[in-house]
RNA sequence: UCUCUUGUCGGUC
């Protein structure tokens, strides 16, 4: 088995949590046991791709080996089912734990957090013993309040009372600072930081990026030690929030040049957005060959960049081609027509897809009236607006 | 060789 973990553990470490679970399927059923490592590394796959069926399945599994009760393993279990939203089966694998460390009760707590079950999370943390409360318990404590929107005062106590700060409080906190736009607050903690890293520098960018102080963000972006491609994208999508989209093109074919630094999804996604705005194809369609080259997966976020780009771009028939060749449609993807159709006035067009939405919130909504508004067709204009406030769709 | 906490991203306005 440890050669075939080597190879589950390198697509794990790549972030290839699909083939990681393929191989190790592949594994098993050459009649190759696996060992705990094998396991583990299976079903932190599972977590990362919220897949609670296969997760069930190793757990099924597992109960055949005698390593089925390892902390380890069974952590890795609280967290598979922690990550797809099943507290109840977490809870249950928790409660029957035997032997539990700081790992097992953070994540619990994290968990809650995650799920909104902030109070869940406060019990734990309170009736943990204490000689399992560590830094990360304590941070996972602050990171949780920090996303509430009337925590901050919760956060600025507990951080007064934790017995220990390390590089991630701070970068907590400074984000925490960050988000709700006190901005100088968070810029004394960062200057005061004896230790930075590239989360510390990338929450800024962000943060004056988002504030409109690209200039600011840029400066922090060049001063940054070791950039990674968050900190690009942060830099990039503030470039295209402030409408700056050929400065945000600029730092991706800077990274391109740059060979140690690859897109991901998320920097594509921006690029396309900022060509879009651009109107300028050419570029898109070299983005697009890329992702084709790259083989990136256009399931997702990526395939409704590229639809936009194309719609936006006056290409109907290219985003139309896309839409029609995607595997499941959303929500996103169809409104993203619709837009792209109204947009040049092709109402026809947007009204057969708009109505042919199974679900709708408020932006096709809004999107297809906005497109009779446009076109001065005031008279159905009216009338679906009508119709919306008689659906009573929730503005969110 | 394995498990926990912090930063970036999609459709309308």
């Amino acid at each position: 088995p440890f050669l075939w973990n080597a190879i589950i553990k390198s697509f794990s470490h790549n972030d290839y949590p699909k083939q990681a679970l393929l191989v190790f399927c592949t594994m098993m059923e050459n009649g190759v046991c696996g060992d705990k490592y094998s396991f583990s590394l299976a079903l932190k796959s599972c977590s990362k791709m919220g897949f609670v069926k296969q997760g069930m399945q190793i757990h099924g599994l597992l109960r055949k080996f005698e390593f089925g009760g390892d902390v380890f393993l069974l952590n890795c279990l609280v967290c598979m089912y922690m990550r797809s939203g099943c507290v109840e089966f977490a809870r249950q694998v928790f409660d029957r734990m035997i032997y539990r460390d700081s790992v097992s009760y953070n994540l619990m707590i994290d968990g809650c957090v995650k799920c909104g079950r902030i109070d869940l999370a406060c019990e734990l943390f309170d009736c943990m013993p204490l000689e399992m409360r560590n830094l990360v318990s304590w941070n996972t404590m602050i990171g949780g309040y920090s996303k509430l929107e009337d925590g901050f005062e919760v956060v600025m106590e507990l951080f007064e009372k934790m017995p220990d700060r390390d590089l991630v409080s701070l970068n907590v906190m400074i984000d925490c600072c960050v988000k709700r736009g006190k901005m100088d607050v968070a810029r004394a903690l960062f200057d005061k930081m004896t230790k930075r890293d590239v989360i510390s520098w990338g929450i800024m960018i962000d943060g004056y990026a988002k504030l409109g102080g690209v200039c600011v963000a840029r400066g922090l972006f060049d001063a940054t030690p070791c950039r990674d491609v968050v900190s690009c994208n942060a830099m990039m999508a503030g470039y295209v929030q402030n409408g700056c989209c050929t400065e945000a093109l600029q730092v991706f074919r800077d990274m391109l040049s740059h060979s140690s630094l690859s897109p991901d999804n998320t920097t594509l996604s921006i690029a396309l957005s900022a060509v879009a705005q651009l109107g300028r194809v050419n570029e898109g369609v070299v983005i697009h060959c890329y992702i084709k080259e790259k083989r990136f997966s256009v399931g997702g976020k990526l395939g409704v960049g590229l639809i936009d780009m194309y719609a936006k771009c006056g290409d109907l028939e290219a985003a139309k081609a896309l839409f029609d060749k995607m595997g499941k449609r959303t929500m996103v993807s169809w409104t993203t027509m619709v837009v792209g159709y109204a947009k040049f006035g092709d109402l026809d067009n947007a009204r057969r897809l708009f109505n042919e939405m199974p679900e709708k919130d408020a932006v096709p909504w809004n999107a297809m009236i906005g497109g009779y508004v446009q076109a001065k067709c005031s008279k159905e204009a009216l009338a679906l607006f009508n119709e919306m406030q008689a659906m009573n769709v929730k503005p969110d």
